[in-house]
DNA sequence: TGTAATTCCTACCAAGTTGGTAGTATAATA
DNA sequence: TATTATACTACCAACTTGGTAGGAATTACA
């Protein structure tokens, strides 16, 4: 039941850019990691998360970096949750199961999943700043 | 984010000494073990996680077993989610970061923990039968 | 056109967690 | 005392987490 640092660290990038949306400027990731205090290698490996479901626009080389595509509040957080930690499915039980059919824990699990889902879904990166 | 098989062998196990609450029998994960087809050492494991919390009453020797301590309303799902998964706790950020005082994140993280123990506090073992 | 800045890509690694297994000690009962 | 259970301790393989390292590709600008 944890949201790894994948999905914080994320998180922080994104209200980064969010905070640097009006100046329309690519942000480099060398200055996310000194301001956040996170390793820039390892902020590269998020950032190809990020940008691979095209959340935010790149520009590489001298003056390049990243930002954002849309406005702050056409961001959900789920779409970041999504993307830095896959989907939400709490657990791993599939339609292997040969108890599949009578499972009374299934709905809770289900139910899990529906209000975690709605908890990200209502939230836009705008709502944090 | 996932529940681990321990919680969620843990809860089978409980709706399964639920089910049996009105019989006042002891119940062997010997039982439980064939009947759910989860290795017995491993749910000895888990099992070990429910006593320490006194959510189940034992006894040991022939005619042995687990069985309830309280009627299956009385059990919020929360207290067996604690015990075998410890307590919600979704991010690992804690009062030693530099940025607690102004971290944006930390609403979010906050509410969901709140979000996810209400969710669970909110239904009892009866509910699920 | 050269160079510095920056993202992109691939490989690697230590430590911790998960999902178990195995063996033995202890307790209760018939 | 033999049998049936739980209780406790140790061990282990595979996977995940949280990174690090090095270099290739690309771009801006002097």
């Amino acid at each position: 039941m944890k949201i790894s640092t994948r999905g914080r660290y994320a998180l922080i990038i994104m209200i980064y850019l969010a905070k640097n949306y009006e100046s329309n400027n690519y942000i480099t990731l060398k200055e996310i990691s000194e301001k956040e205090n996170i390793s820039l290698k390892y902020l590269e490996k998020i950032m190809a998360l990020l940008t691979k479901e095209k959340l935010v626009e790149t520009l590489r080389g001298a003056n390049g970096g990243y930002k954002l595509n849309r406005k702050p509040e056409e961001y959900k957080i789920l779409e970041i949750i999504k993307a830095s930690e896959g989907p939400i499915k709490t657990v791993d039980c599939d339609n292997n199961c040969d108890k599949k059919d009578t499972c009374i824990s299934k709905k809770l699990w289900c139910d899990l999943d529906n209000t975690l889902n709605e908890f990200f879904d209502n939230k836009t990166l705008k709502d944090l700043l």
